[in-house]
DNA sequence: TAGGCCATCTGGTCCT
DNA sequence: AGGACCAGATGGCCTA
């Protein structure tokens, strides 16, 4: 395994924080040449750009989680939970929307469609004002 | 300790 | 050709 010039700068962006010595730099640099370079070049640009983009994407997450009301509120929400919650939130403001009484509590379908039940987030409005 | 969640790497596909 | 997007694989961390 080699390390090329443009791999050990990546690492060092990378993991600046992990603090190595001079000592540990000197053992990378002394690995420092292998064959097939473009290919890896291209390689770790492309990690590069994917890493940038997903953080682009957990930051539209972040953006997402911070609309959508929870108790208590910087409650920690998994990626699926902040699309799900996002979904009946939207619901629920729909709903109110559509009823024009911000107080009146919304009901939402449940799963089997006879049954009718309080939303989510009127839940919620409703036990805190208790 | 198992399961859930996440970040990262990787290769494939599509688009410009 | 190069970049964006996506899904699968993998390994680490955390919690019940």
């Amino acid at each position: 395994m080699g390390l090329y010039p443009w791999e050990l700068n990546f690492i060092m962006d990378t993991y600046t924080s992990y603090q190595m010595n001079e000592e540990t730099w000197e053992q990378l640099r002394s690995v420092t040449q292998a064959p097939n370079a473009p290919a890896q070049k291209q390689r770790c640009q492309a990690n590069a750009r994917e890493r940038d983009r997903t953080q682009n994407v957990n930051m539209a997450f972040n953006t997402l989680r911070h609309l959508i009301p929870t108790e208590p509120a910087d409650r920690k929400l998994s990626k699926i939970e902040i699309l799900r919650l996002a979904g009946s939130y939207i619901t629920h403001l729909d709903n109110q929307l559509y009823t024009g009484d911000m107080e009146q509590p919304c009901l939402k379908k449940s799963d089997t469609v006879y049954k009718t039940s309080l939303c989510t987030f009127c839940w919620s409005t409703l036990k805190k004002k208790k």
